[in-house]
DNA sequence: GTTGTTGCAAATCGTTTGCAATGAT
DNA sequence: ATCATTGCAAACGATTTGCAACAAC
C-alpha cells in the first residue's frame, strides 16, 4: 500500500519545464481540463511530453494547492486553476461543456447535521446551458 | 459504437434471482454501496453471484429509475435507491463514510445564469462526522 | 554528485464485453 | 422454443508505477 511514486511532503521539488507547462496551461484555461487536453495543450510547448507526467504533476500541484479537481457524475477528473476564488459548475446535458458558475448561495454549510463539521461543499447543477437552450446544441 | 451487452430500452425484461437480490441490497442499505459492496451483499443470497452482473444489473435498475447513483471525488460510483426523497450527501473526510444528508437547500436551481435551464443538481459536503468529531474515528 | 523528474512501457483498477451455457417466458 | 440473463475470462479506458536516463540543485 506504499505510494512510491506519488509526492511525498518530505520531498524536496525542483522546477521543471513539464510542470510549469501543465500549471501554465490549467491557469489559461477558462473551463476546468480533462488530462489529454492538458497533455494536448502542453505539447504545444514541449512536444515530448508524456501523460504520465502531466498525472503526476497534477497530483503535484493539487498537494499544493494550486489546481482544484473537479469532479462531475460519469466523467473522469477535469482539473482547474485554484486560483480563481470559489465558485460551482454547470454541465450541460446537450453540449456536455462545462460552465463556471461564480459566487457560491448562502448556507450550505449550515446544511450539514448537528455534529459534522464542514470543510468544503461541492455544488453542479445540470441541465441546458443558454446556447444551446436557442437551439445551437 | 454499438453497446451490444447494455439494456436497450426495446428488450423484453425478465425477472432473474441476481437482479432481485443486487436491488434488495441497495434498498436495505442506509448508505450508498460501492459496486464491490453489493457483490458481497448479494452473494449472501447468490454465492455464485458475479461482478458483471452486479453492474450489468445496476446499469438495468438505473434505467428503470430504480437506483440512482453517488458521484464523489475520486472514488468510484456508488448506488443508492432511487426511492428515499430528495437529500444530498455529506462525505467523512476520517472514516470515508458517507452519509445521507435529508432535505435541500431552497433556491439552488435559482444560483445558475441567466438562460440557462437547471434540470437537477448535486450537493456534497465534505468534512468531519459527528462520530469521528467526538474522536471516534 | 545527489536525488527529484521524465518518458516509456507494463501494471493496475474499475468497468464493460464476447461468448457459450442457463433460465424465464 | 425463444431469447434475456448469467458467469467467466478477456478487453477496455483511465490512472499509476518501475525503471533507467536525464536534469536541477
Amino acid at each position: 500500500m506504499e505510494n512510491v511514486d506519488s509526492p511525498q511532503s518530505d520531498l524536496q521539488r525542483r522546477s521543471s519545464r513539464q510542470r510549469d507547462a501543465v500549471q501554465h496551461v490549467i491557469e489559461q484555461a477558462q473551463q476546468p481540463l480533462l488530462p489529454p487536453e492538458i497533455l494536448t495543450l502542453a505539447q504545444a510547448a514541449l512536444p515530448t511530453l508524456g501523460i504520465a507526467t502531466v498525472y503526476r504533476n497534477l497530483k503535484i500541484l493539487l498537494d499544493a494547492g494550486e489546481v482544484k479537481a473537479v469532479e462531475l457524475p460519469g466523467e473522469s477528473t477535469r482539473y482547474e486553476s485554484a486560483h480563481r476564488g470559489h465558485h460551482h459548475h454547470f454541465h450541460c446535458n446537450s453540449c456536455q461543456q462545462v460552465f463556471v458558475i461564480p459566487g457560491c448561495p448562502p448556507d450550505l454549510d449550515q446544511f450539514a447535521p448537528k455534529g459534522y463539521k464542514v470543510s468544503r461543499h461541492e455544488l453542479t447543477l445540470y441541465g441546458t446551458c443558454a446556447q444551446c437552450m436557442r437551439g445551437a446544441g
